[in-house]
RNA sequence: UGACCUAUGGUGUAAUGGUAACACAGCUGGUUUUGGUCCAGUCGUUCUAGGUUCGAGUCCUGGUAGGUCAGCCA
């Protein structure tokens, strides 16, 4: 076998979701010679990873089955959509690494269209101009055991329906003094038919199309017939669409033209991720209330803000991939996000040693005023990334949390009289401790073995630890970024009777100022990821200074010493 | 108490009427110049009660639990 029929095998063997069977069956059965999905956010916020499971979706189906994927604005709601949020939702599909099939669309492009399909709806007895007050349309819509009542504007003529609509269309009404409404079912069991609105009069600037229109189409008469006139096959929404559907249906039974595609909405769950919240509302009420420093704070579950987290766009996709697509309800432990981005990392990140809370230790038998350049591996994962020199002199840091002055067997890192190996440098024996009069540790005086250098005795002696360090004359100030989860509990906004930012973590940030790096750091570029040895995974901040380098730190190691210590 | 949807290890996702699988997390051990990586082991009466069938996680019926819907938001 070769590999390429082994891989084809695999890929064979992968379980579809429920969405690809239905693609699938599509195309055997002739329906569709191409596919055409679409990603449709509304531009009235940043997008959160929740999006990118369905853009990953969205786009993915269209390179796996070789069709095409869209992008489209949802812009039907003037008040609240922005350009700032255009770029922003730009910016972060492309970061992901996805182009769109055509221009960037946007739902406002085809109000023209919608419009002569209202009038068309009209003729056809199946809309009419309501001029009830938004109290009385949802007082007599009913409930959801009690039919709705009809509104008198339900039996007006055609024409007047079209005088009206017009009218309305030129302006001649103020907000909300009429609507035009499908004429569908006011006792229907779903909601959504009791002649829902089609229109709604606001005389507000559009983000596009500026002053030109005064009546906006609603979200249920816009979408679908976007998606008919893009061609869409597969228009993949949330859950919360699923009662929507018979109306999505109905619209575009009443438009629909033979021989054109008709599409289909599917819909699926939407990604829920522990320790978060996930609604747009909730994201942008922390923003809003300074709880994070903005949308793309690394705390945020925005793609802005995993980006500078330090996320890579690869590690998105193999944790969309791992938690899959269904429609049942779900909570995603955060562990299986910070999997991703290790696996990711661990294969590509740069090896660098740095230390974040600093011990000095004096190499006592070291010539004073000596240096060394040492090769050190720089990813063991991948030993094409090669070598670079780590200095050792005599002063040397090393991590406060490597030593111990009174620790148990278990505990092989530096204690007194105890012998660890310092990183592709010596091995190193721990002779004294210096304190200063209030009894804290300022030093520690140690010997190291002159032929253990690389990290290996020639005697064969063992050493269970291994440590990293820093030459102190040698070291670059770096300041470090180290994030938590922002929420204490697992589910914040599930609670009826309290409020999500109760459970915010109030320790979800703090910064390590006095770093000390090795050398090779001070190259870093702006958005570099490392990984520091033993400590985790770091960017260089977007807003780093040269000669104040700030990283954030993007995940810690995986640490099964830590688990231990509590027990 | 209307309509629609969902129910499989701690968390997700598979199994398309034929031995419940995979990943993550947890726990045990092994390897290791990162207490990382890697490797091995371990963790389930498929919500419930009936029914169909040689055979049911899967099909049927009833129940239970959860979700969604009463914006001129999307």
């Amino acid at each position: 076998m070769t590999d390429k029929t082994i891989k084809e095998n695999a890929e064979e063997k992968k379980p579809l979701n429920f969405i690809e069977q239905i693609i699938e069956e599509d195309i055997n059965s002739g329906k569709h010679k191409e596919i055409i999905t679409r990603f449709p956010p509304e531009p009235n916020g940043y997008l959160h990873i929740g999006h990118a499971k369905s853009i990953i979706l969205n786009f993915g189906l269209g390179e796996r089955y070789k069709g095409k994927t869209n992008l489209r604005f949802d812009d039907t709601n003037p008040v609240k959509e922005d350009v700032e949020y255009v770029d922003s939702i730009l910016e972060d599909v492309k970061w992901l690494g996805y182009d769109w099939n055509g221009d960037v669309r946007f739902a406002s492009d085809y109000f023209d269209q919608l419009y002569d399909w209202a009038v068309m709806l009209i003729k056809k007895g199946l809309a009419y101009v309501d001029d009830q007050s938004g109290e009385e349309i949802s007082a007599n819509r009913g409930t959801p055991s009690k039919p709705g009542t009809s509104s008198s504007g339900r039996n007006r003529s055609i024409e007047e329906n079209i005088d009206l609509f017009e009218r309305m269309k030129n302006g001649e009404f103020k907000d909300g003094e009429k609507v035009l409404r499908a004429k569908i079912d006011m006792s229907s069991p779903n909601m959504h038919m009791r002649d829902p609105v089609m229109y709604r009069i606001k005389h507000a600037h559009h983000h596009r199309t500026g002053n030109k229109w005064c009546i906006y189409p609603m979200y249920d008469y816009t979408h679908g017939q976007s998606d008919y006139i893009e061609g869409i096959t597969h228009s993949i929404c949330t859950l919360e669409f699923e009662n929507h559907r018979p109306l999505y249906d109905w619209f575009l039974e009443h438009i629909y033209e033979t021989g054109k595609t008709k599409p289909r909405q599917i819909e699926f769950a939407r990604l829920n991720l522990s320790y978060t919240v996930m609604s747009k509302r909730k994201l942008a009420q922390l923003v809003e209330e300074k709880y994070v420093s903005g949308w793309d704070d690394p705390r945020m579950p925005t793609i802005s803000g995993l980006r500078r987290r330090g996320f890579t766009p690869e590690s998105l996709k193999v944790f969309a991939e791992k938690i899959g697509v269904a429609k049942r309800e779900n909570i995603i432990d955060v562990d299986l996000l910070e999997f991703s981005i290790r696996e990711h990392l661990n294969k590509i990140a740069q090896r660098v040693m740095v230390v974040q809370e600093p011990l000095k230790i004096t190499i006592t038998n070291y010539p004073e005023g000596e240096s060394e350049w040492l090769p050190a591996v720089n990813n063991p994962e991948d030993v094409s990334m090669g070598e670079r020199e780590v200095p050792f002199s005599k002063t040397l840091y090393i991590e406060q949390e490597d030593f111990l002055e009174e620790a148990d067997k278990k505990f092989f890192r530096l204690k007194p009289g105890g012998e660890v190996r310092l990183r592709y440098a010596y091995f190193i024996k721990c002779n004294e401790v210096v304190k200063d009069k209030n009894g804290n540790i300022t030093e520690l005086l140690c010997t190291y073995d002159p032929l253990s250098k690389g990290g290996n005795s020639p005697d064969g002696r063992k050493v269970k630890g291994t440590l990293h360090w820093v030459s102190a004359e040698h070291a670059v100030d770096i300041q470090i970024k180290q994030y938590d989860r922002l929420f204490n509990d697992e589910a914040p906004d599930s609670y009826k009777d309290r409020n999500f930012t109760e459970f915010i973590n109030l320790e979800s940030l703090s910064v390590a100022k006095n770093c000390k790096a090795e050398p090779y750091l001070k190259q870093a570029k702006q958005c570099e990821r490392f990984q520091f040895e033993r400590k985790g995974y770091y960017i260089l901040d977007k807003e780093s200074k040269h000669d104040n380098m700030v990283f954030n730190r993007t995940v810690t190691l995986k640490d099964s010493w830590k688990n231990k210590i509590f027990l």
